[in-house]
DNA sequence: ACAAGAAACAGACCCAAGTATAGAATAGAG
DNA sequence: CTCTATTCTATACTTGGGTCTGTTTCTTGT
Protein backbone atom coordinates (compact mmCIF):
# COMPACT_ATOMS: atom_id res chain seq x y z
CA UNK A 1 0.00 0.00 0.00
CA UNK A 2 2.88 2.33 -0.34
CA UNK A 3 0.81 5.73 -1.86
CA UNK A 4 3.47 7.22 -4.35
CA UNK A 5 7.01 7.40 -5.50
CA UNK A 6 8.93 8.77 -1.89
CA UNK A 7 7.10 11.97 -0.53
CA UNK A 8 7.02 10.10 2.59
CA UNK A 9 9.73 11.69 4.53
CA UNK A 10 8.31 15.24 3.42
CA UNK A 11 5.17 14.43 4.30
CA UNK A 12 6.25 13.56 7.93
CA UNK A 13 7.97 16.91 7.60
CA UNK A 14 5.46 18.83 6.97
CA UNK A 15 3.21 17.42 9.54
CA UNK A 16 5.24 17.50 12.12
CA UNK A 17 6.17 21.35 11.55
CA UNK A 18 2.55 21.85 11.54
CA UNK A 19 1.87 20.51 14.90
CA UNK A 20 5.10 21.99 16.47
CA UNK A 21 3.55 25.19 15.58
CA UNK A 22 0.54 24.59 16.37
CA UNK A 23 0.51 23.05 19.59
CA UNK A 24 4.04 23.14 20.47
CA UNK A 25 6.67 20.63 20.32
CA UNK A 26 6.10 18.77 23.84
CA UNK A 27 2.48 18.57 23.34
CA UNK A 28 2.90 16.52 19.77
CA UNK A 29 3.56 13.04 19.54
CA UNK A 30 5.30 11.22 16.91
CA UNK A 31 1.88 9.52 17.11
CA UNK A 32 0.31 12.12 16.41
CA UNK A 33 2.86 13.31 13.44
CA UNK A 34 2.18 9.84 11.64
CA UNK A 35 -1.52 10.19 11.92
CA UNK A 36 -1.68 13.29 9.67
CA UNK A 37 0.98 12.55 7.39
CA UNK A 38 -0.96 9.32 6.90
CA UNK A 39 2.59 7.08 7.37
CA UNK A 40 3.49 5.05 10.33
CA UNK A 41 6.23 4.40 12.86
CA UNK A 42 7.93 2.36 10.87
CA UNK A 43 8.50 4.85 8.01
CA UNK A 44 8.91 7.51 11.08
CA UNK A 45 12.03 6.07 12.36
CA UNK A 46 12.98 4.99 9.34
CA UNK A 47 13.67 8.33 7.94
CA UNK A 48 14.53 9.60 11.67
CA UNK A 49 16.46 8.34 14.48
CA UNK A 50 13.93 10.47 16.94
CA UNK A 51 11.88 12.93 17.29
CA UNK A 52 14.46 15.22 18.60
CA UNK A 53 16.51 14.87 15.31
CA UNK A 54 13.49 16.51 13.54
CA UNK A 55 13.92 20.01 15.39
CA UNK A 56 17.55 19.83 13.21
CA UNK A 57 16.58 21.20 9.98
CA UNK A 58 15.55 24.63 12.03
CA UNK A 59 19.26 25.29 11.18
CA UNK A 60 18.68 25.42 7.68
CA UNK A 61 15.63 27.17 8.03
CA UNK A 62 17.73 29.91 9.56
CA UNK A 63 20.07 29.16 6.03
CA UNK A 64 17.16 29.87 3.97
CA UNK A 65 17.03 33.41 5.69
CA UNK A 66 20.69 34.35 4.87
CA UNK A 67 20.00 33.15 1.23
CA UNK A 68 17.53 36.03 0.98
CA UNK A 69 19.78 38.41 2.72
CA UNK A 70 23.00 37.57 0.71
CA UNK A 71 21.48 39.64 -1.92
CA UNK A 72 20.86 42.64 -0.08
CA UNK A 73 24.62 42.54 1.03
CA UNK A 74 26.65 45.19 -0.11
CA UNK A 75 30.72 43.80 -0.74
CA UNK A 76 31.95 46.95 -0.81
CA UNK A 77 31.25 47.99 2.96
CA UNK A 78 33.33 47.06 5.88
CA UNK A 79 33.06 43.43 6.15
CA UNK A 80 32.39 43.14 9.89
CA UNK A 81 30.10 45.76 9.20
CA UNK A 82 28.12 43.50 6.93
CA UNK A 83 28.74 40.64 9.42
CA UNK A 84 27.09 42.26 12.16
CA UNK A 85 23.99 43.26 9.74
CA UNK A 86 23.38 39.45 8.78
CA UNK A 87 23.22 38.97 12.72
CA UNK A 88 21.13 41.52 13.40
CA UNK A 89 18.68 40.55 10.26
CA UNK A 90 18.75 36.99 11.69
CA UNK A 91 18.27 37.79 15.33
CA UNK A 92 15.12 39.92 13.98
CA UNK A 93 13.72 36.43 11.95
CA UNK A 94 14.20 34.25 14.65
CA UNK A 95 12.31 36.92 17.37
CA UNK A 96 9.78 37.35 14.89
CA UNK A 97 9.17 34.33 13.73
CA UNK A 98 10.17 31.58 15.37
CA UNK A 99 8.76 29.85 18.62
CA UNK A 100 11.51 30.43 21.54
CA UNK A 101 10.94 26.95 22.73
CA UNK A 102 11.74 25.50 19.16
CA UNK A 103 14.74 27.01 19.30
CA UNK A 104 15.18 25.95 22.47
CA UNK A 105 15.39 22.51 21.88
CA UNK A 106 17.47 22.76 19.00
CA UNK A 107 19.97 24.13 21.27
CA UNK A 108 19.87 21.38 23.81
CA UNK A 109 19.02 18.77 21.10
CA UNK A 110 22.79 19.29 19.69
CA UNK A 111 24.13 18.55 22.51
CA UNK A 112 23.02 14.83 22.89
CA UNK A 113 26.04 12.71 22.09
CA UNK A 114 24.56 10.60 18.74
CA UNK A 115 22.84 12.38 15.42
CA UNK A 116 24.17 15.27 13.45
CA UNK A 117 24.93 18.53 14.79
CA UNK A 118 23.62 20.56 12.08
CA UNK A 119 24.64 23.63 14.26
CA UNK A 120 28.34 23.04 13.21
CA UNK A 121 27.76 21.76 9.68
CA UNK A 122 30.43 23.72 7.82
CA UNK A 123 28.34 23.42 4.96
CA UNK A 124 25.66 25.41 5.73
CA UNK A 125 25.28 29.06 3.49
CA UNK A 126 26.23 30.66 6.98
CA UNK A 127 29.55 29.04 7.54
CA UNK A 128 29.66 30.03 4.05
CA UNK A 129 28.96 33.28 4.06
CA UNK A 130 31.29 34.44 6.76
CA UNK A 131 34.16 32.93 5.40
CA UNK A 132 33.68 35.03 2.22
CA UNK A 133 33.34 37.97 4.35
CA UNK A 134 36.44 37.44 7.01
CA UNK A 135 38.97 36.67 3.82
CA UNK A 136 37.84 39.60 2.41
CA UNK A 137 37.87 41.59 5.57
CA UNK A 138 41.23 40.19 6.47
CA UNK A 139 42.42 40.76 2.68
CA UNK A 140 41.28 44.88 3.02
CA UNK A 141 42.91 45.08 6.13
CA UNK A 142 39.55 45.47 8.22
CA UNK A 143 39.87 42.28 10.16
CA UNK A 144 43.43 40.57 11.77
CA UNK A 145 45.58 38.51 9.96
CA UNK A 146 47.03 37.52 13.63
CA UNK A 147 44.78 34.16 13.09
CA UNK A 148 43.44 32.68 10.34
CA UNK A 149 40.07 32.77 8.72
CA UNK A 150 39.17 29.80 10.12
CA UNK A 151 39.62 30.72 13.45
CA UNK A 152 38.09 34.19 13.51
CA UNK A 153 35.05 32.29 11.87
CA UNK A 154 34.66 29.80 14.87
CA UNK A 155 35.11 32.86 16.99
CA UNK A 156 32.30 34.98 15.20
CA UNK A 157 30.07 31.64 14.99
CA UNK A 158 30.67 30.77 19.27
CA UNK A 159 30.35 34.23 20.11
CA UNK A 160 27.21 34.25 17.66
CA UNK A 161 25.57 31.18 19.67
CA UNK A 162 26.42 32.43 22.91
CA UNK A 163 23.57 35.22 22.30
CA UNK A 164 20.89 32.58 21.39
CA UNK A 165 21.95 30.07 23.96
CA UNK A 166 21.80 32.66 26.41
CA UNK A 167 18.64 34.08 25.13
CA UNK A 168 16.98 31.15 25.38
CA UNK A 169 18.41 30.61 28.49
CA UNK A 170 16.24 33.89 29.86
CA UNK A 171 13.52 32.27 27.96
CA UNK A 172 13.58 35.71 25.50
CA UNK A 173 12.68 38.12 27.81
CA UNK A 174 14.56 40.73 26.36
CA UNK A 175 15.11 41.56 22.74
CA UNK A 176 17.64 39.52 20.96
CA UNK A 177 18.09 41.86 18.21
CA UNK A 178 18.96 44.70 20.17
CA UNK A 179 21.00 42.97 22.49
CA UNK A 180 22.93 41.38 19.55
CA UNK A 181 23.34 44.72 18.50
CA UNK A 182 25.18 45.73 21.47
CA UNK A 183 27.38 42.66 22.61
CA UNK A 184 28.51 41.18 19.11
CA UNK A 185 30.44 44.65 18.33
CA UNK A 186 31.92 44.16 21.83
CA UNK A 187 32.71 40.76 21.20
CA UNK A 188 33.93 41.30 17.89
CA UNK A 189 36.71 44.31 18.77
CA UNK A 190 38.99 41.57 19.37
CA UNK A 191 39.17 40.40 15.65
CA UNK A 192 39.61 44.59 14.35
CA UNK A 193 42.36 44.77 12.54
CA UNK B 1 7.34 2.60 57.45
CA UNK B 2 9.63 5.45 56.87
CA UNK B 3 12.88 5.16 57.33
CA UNK B 4 14.31 8.05 59.62
CA UNK B 5 14.34 12.11 60.10
CA UNK B 6 14.37 13.70 56.78
CA UNK B 7 17.65 11.83 54.94
CA UNK B 8 15.49 11.02 52.34
CA UNK B 9 16.09 13.83 49.68
CA UNK B 10 20.19 13.05 50.50
CA UNK B 11 19.51 9.59 50.16
CA UNK B 12 18.45 9.98 46.78
CA UNK B 13 20.96 12.86 45.58
CA UNK B 14 23.57 10.58 46.79
CA UNK B 15 22.63 7.68 44.70
CA UNK B 16 21.80 8.95 42.05
CA UNK B 17 25.18 10.67 41.31
CA UNK B 18 26.75 7.41 42.34
CA UNK B 19 24.73 5.52 39.61
CA UNK B 20 25.39 8.33 36.91
CA UNK B 21 28.91 7.85 37.50
CA UNK B 22 29.07 4.11 37.27
CA UNK B 23 26.90 4.21 34.23
CA UNK B 24 26.13 7.00 33.17
CA UNK B 25 23.22 9.09 33.16
CA UNK B 26 21.02 7.56 30.53
CA UNK B 27 21.75 4.26 31.58
CA UNK B 28 20.30 5.49 35.28
CA UNK B 29 16.80 4.53 35.55
CA UNK B 30 14.78 6.72 38.23
CA UNK B 31 13.83 3.00 39.39
CA UNK B 32 17.18 2.24 39.84
CA UNK B 33 17.71 5.10 41.93
CA UNK B 34 15.13 4.84 44.24
CA UNK B 35 15.90 1.29 44.76
CA UNK B 36 19.67 2.00 45.20
CA UNK B 37 18.31 4.60 48.01
CA UNK B 38 15.86 2.74 49.20
CA UNK B 39 12.97 4.95 48.63
CA UNK B 40 9.92 5.43 46.04
CA UNK B 41 9.19 6.92 42.86
CA UNK B 42 6.53 8.92 45.26
CA UNK B 43 9.17 10.36 47.50
CA UNK B 44 11.37 10.92 44.53
CA UNK B 45 8.93 12.84 42.42
CA UNK B 46 8.27 14.70 46.07
CA UNK B 47 11.88 16.06 46.08
CA UNK B 48 12.55 16.13 42.17
CA UNK B 49 10.23 17.50 39.36
CA UNK B 50 12.08 15.50 37.00
CA UNK B 51 15.68 12.77 36.94
CA UNK B 52 16.56 15.68 34.81
CA UNK B 53 16.31 18.35 37.47
CA UNK B 54 18.68 16.57 39.31
CA UNK B 55 21.56 17.64 37.01
CA UNK B 56 21.00 20.98 38.19
CA UNK B 57 23.39 20.58 41.18
CA UNK B 58 26.11 20.14 39.05
CA UNK B 59 26.24 24.07 39.14
CA UNK B 60 26.50 24.11 43.18
CA UNK B 61 29.89 21.43 42.44
CA UNK B 62 31.58 24.61 40.32
CA UNK B 63 30.69 26.43 43.50
CA UNK B 64 32.54 24.15 45.74
CA UNK B 65 35.73 24.42 43.71
CA UNK B 66 35.31 28.18 43.37
CA UNK B 67 35.38 28.39 47.16
CA UNK B 68 38.50 26.90 47.02
CA UNK B 69 39.91 28.79 44.44
CA UNK B 70 39.16 32.01 46.01
CA UNK B 71 41.48 31.36 49.06
CA UNK B 72 44.21 30.87 46.61
CA UNK B 73 43.49 34.38 44.84
CA UNK B 74 45.83 37.25 44.98
CA UNK B 75 44.05 40.55 45.16
CA UNK B 76 46.61 42.11 44.63
CA UNK B 77 46.99 40.99 41.27
CA UNK B 78 45.17 42.37 37.89
CA UNK B 79 41.55 41.62 38.21
CA UNK B 80 41.02 40.26 34.71
CA UNK B 81 44.00 38.39 35.47
CA UNK B 82 42.41 36.52 38.65
CA UNK B 83 38.82 36.33 36.31
CA UNK B 84 40.98 34.43 34.14
CA UNK B 85 42.85 32.38 36.31
CA UNK B 86 39.29 31.54 37.91
CA UNK B 87 38.45 30.41 34.51
CA UNK B 88 40.92 28.30 33.64
CA UNK B 89 41.05 26.53 36.93
CA UNK B 90 37.60 25.35 36.78
CA UNK B 91 37.97 24.00 33.27
CA UNK B 92 40.84 21.66 34.45
CA UNK B 93 38.71 20.39 37.16
CA UNK B 94 35.30 19.98 34.15
CA UNK B 95 38.28 18.33 32.51
CA UNK B 96 39.67 16.35 34.49
CA UNK B 97 36.83 15.06 36.74
CA UNK B 98 33.14 16.33 35.37
CA UNK B 99 31.65 13.27 32.63
CA UNK B 100 31.26 15.40 29.63
CA UNK B 101 27.70 13.82 29.27
CA UNK B 102 26.23 15.00 32.74
CA UNK B 103 27.94 18.59 31.13
CA UNK B 104 25.63 18.45 27.96
CA UNK B 105 23.05 17.38 29.79
CA UNK B 106 23.09 20.32 32.32
CA UNK B 107 23.31 22.68 28.94
CA UNK B 108 20.58 20.84 27.34
CA UNK B 109 18.45 20.95 30.86
CA UNK B 110 18.83 24.44 31.45
CA UNK B 111 16.96 25.72 28.89
CA UNK B 112 13.86 23.70 29.26
CA UNK B 113 11.13 25.95 30.11
CA UNK B 114 10.24 24.63 34.15
CA UNK B 115 12.69 24.76 36.59
CA UNK B 116 15.22 26.36 38.38
CA UNK B 117 18.25 27.66 36.47
CA UNK B 118 20.89 27.13 38.20
CA UNK B 119 23.45 28.65 35.80
CA UNK B 120 21.68 32.10 36.31
CA UNK B 121 21.34 32.04 39.82
CA UNK B 122 23.04 35.25 41.08
CA UNK B 123 23.53 33.41 44.38
CA UNK B 124 26.30 31.33 43.08
CA UNK B 125 29.58 32.32 44.31
CA UNK B 126 30.50 32.11 41.16
CA UNK B 127 28.33 34.98 40.58
CA UNK B 128 29.43 36.73 43.61
CA UNK B 129 33.12 36.69 42.73
CA UNK B 130 32.85 37.88 39.60
CA UNK B 131 30.93 40.99 40.75
CA UNK B 132 33.74 41.59 43.40
CA UNK B 133 36.87 41.24 41.09
CA UNK B 134 35.00 43.40 38.01
CA UNK B 135 34.20 46.25 41.06
CA UNK B 136 37.68 46.01 42.15
CA UNK B 137 39.24 46.08 38.55
CA UNK B 138 36.76 48.96 37.58
CA UNK B 139 37.72 51.11 40.74
CA UNK B 140 41.93 50.55 39.81
CA UNK B 141 40.63 51.55 36.58
CA UNK B 142 41.89 47.70 35.08
CA UNK B 143 38.16 47.33 33.54
CA UNK B 144 35.95 49.36 31.61
CA UNK B 145 33.80 52.28 33.83
CA UNK B 146 31.61 52.66 30.45
CA UNK B 147 29.96 49.58 31.17
CA UNK B 148 28.23 48.56 34.72
CA UNK B 149 30.01 46.15 36.56
CA UNK B 150 26.65 44.58 36.38
CA UNK B 151 27.02 44.36 32.55
CA UNK B 152 30.33 43.26 33.14
CA UNK B 153 29.83 40.39 34.59
CA UNK B 154 26.51 39.41 32.72
CA UNK B 155 29.55 39.34 29.65
CA UNK B 156 31.90 37.36 31.08
CA UNK B 157 29.63 34.59 32.27
CA UNK B 158 27.66 34.73 28.50
CA UNK B 159 31.58 33.99 27.12
CA UNK B 160 32.30 31.30 29.56
CA UNK B 161 29.14 29.65 28.75
CA UNK B 162 29.83 29.63 25.43
CA UNK B 163 33.03 28.32 25.94
CA UNK B 164 31.47 25.52 27.60
CA UNK B 165 28.43 24.94 25.43
CA UNK B 166 31.04 24.73 22.44
CA UNK B 167 33.29 22.20 24.09
CA UNK B 168 30.05 19.90 25.04
CA UNK B 169 28.98 20.40 21.19
CA UNK B 170 32.01 19.13 20.02
CA UNK B 171 31.66 16.40 22.28
CA UNK B 172 34.83 17.32 24.16
CA UNK B 173 37.45 16.81 21.57
CA UNK B 174 39.87 19.43 22.30
CA UNK B 175 41.17 20.54 25.37
CA UNK B 176 38.74 22.89 27.11
CA UNK B 177 41.53 24.76 29.60
CA UNK B 178 43.58 25.39 26.62
CA UNK B 179 41.74 26.73 24.87
CA UNK B 180 39.99 29.14 26.75
CA UNK B 181 43.32 30.32 27.74
CA UNK B 182 43.51 31.31 24.29
CA UNK B 183 39.91 32.80 23.74
CA UNK B 184 38.64 34.46 27.26
CA UNK B 185 41.58 37.03 26.74
CA UNK B 186 40.59 37.99 23.45
CA UNK B 187 37.18 37.91 24.56
CA UNK B 188 38.00 40.29 27.35
CA UNK B 189 39.88 42.80 25.59
CA UNK B 190 36.25 44.11 25.26
CA UNK B 191 36.23 45.26 28.73
CA UNK B 192 39.50 46.56 29.36
CA UNK B 193 40.53 49.84 30.38
C1' DA C 1 12.06 -11.95 -16.76
C1' DC C 2 13.23 -13.34 -12.33
C1' DA C 3 15.83 -14.17 -8.20
C1' DA C 4 18.12 -11.92 -4.43
C1' DG C 5 19.02 -8.33 -1.75
C1' DA C 6 18.05 -3.67 -0.12
C1' DA C 7 15.02 -0.02 1.03
C1' DA C 8 10.57 1.38 2.66
C1' DC C 9 6.66 0.51 5.36
C1' DA C 10 3.25 -1.19 8.97
C1' DG C 11 1.89 -1.98 13.43
C1' DA C 12 2.45 -4.75 17.76
C1' DC C 13 5.25 -4.42 21.60
C1' DC C 14 8.49 -2.72 25.31
C1' DC C 15 10.26 0.30 28.70
C1' DA C 16 11.05 4.06 31.62
C1' DA C 17 9.56 8.74 32.83
C1' DG C 18 6.10 10.80 34.96
C1' DT C 19 1.09 10.93 37.26
C1' DA C 20 -2.68 9.78 40.41
C1' DT C 21 -4.17 8.56 44.44
C1' DA C 22 -4.24 6.78 48.69
C1' DG C 23 -2.15 6.00 53.07
C1' DA C 24 1.48 7.08 56.93
C1' DA C 25 4.11 10.30 59.59
C1' DT C 26 4.52 14.88 61.61
C1' DA C 27 3.66 19.49 63.30
C1' DG C 28 0.74 22.87 65.26
C1' DA C 29 -3.46 24.66 67.27
C1' DG C 30 -6.60 24.37 70.76
C1' DC D 1 -3.77 14.96 74.13
C1' DT D 2 -6.22 14.86 69.97
C1' DC D 3 -7.88 16.70 65.80
C1' DT D 4 -6.52 18.53 61.51
C1' DA D 5 -3.71 20.10 57.88
C1' DT D 6 0.38 19.38 55.64
C1' DT D 7 4.13 16.98 54.30
C1' DC D 8 6.05 12.73 53.04
C1' DT D 9 6.00 7.95 51.25
C1' DA D 10 4.27 4.00 48.56
C1' DT D 11 2.60 1.80 44.49
C1' DA D 12 -0.45 1.08 40.64
C1' DC D 13 -1.20 3.16 36.39
C1' DT D 14 -0.73 5.99 32.09
C1' DT D 15 1.66 7.71 28.33
C1' DG D 16 4.59 8.27 24.63
C1' DG D 17 9.22 7.58 22.65
C1' DG D 18 11.62 4.09 20.70
C1' DT D 19 12.39 -0.99 19.22
C1' DC D 20 11.30 -5.47 16.87
C1' DT D 21 9.71 -8.23 13.52
C1' DG D 22 7.57 -9.20 9.58
C1' DT D 23 5.80 -7.65 4.91
C1' DT D 24 5.75 -5.19 0.73
C1' DT D 25 7.97 -2.55 -2.81
C1' DC D 26 12.03 -1.30 -5.40
C1' DT D 27 16.61 -2.17 -7.50
C1' DT D 28 20.07 -4.70 -9.68
C1' DG D 29 22.57 -8.36 -11.88
C1' DT D 30 22.30 -12.13 -14.97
Amino acid sequence: MRKSNNQTKSKIVSAAWQLFYDQGFDNTTVDEIIKLSGTSKGSFYHYFESKDSLIGSLAYLFDEKYAELEQQLDYNKNAIDNMLYLTRELCMMIENNIDIELLSRLYAQQLSKRGQKELLDRNRLYYRLLKKLTVQGQERGEITQQKSSAEIVRLYAIAERALLYDWCLHGGEYSLAEYAGTVMPLMLSAIRA
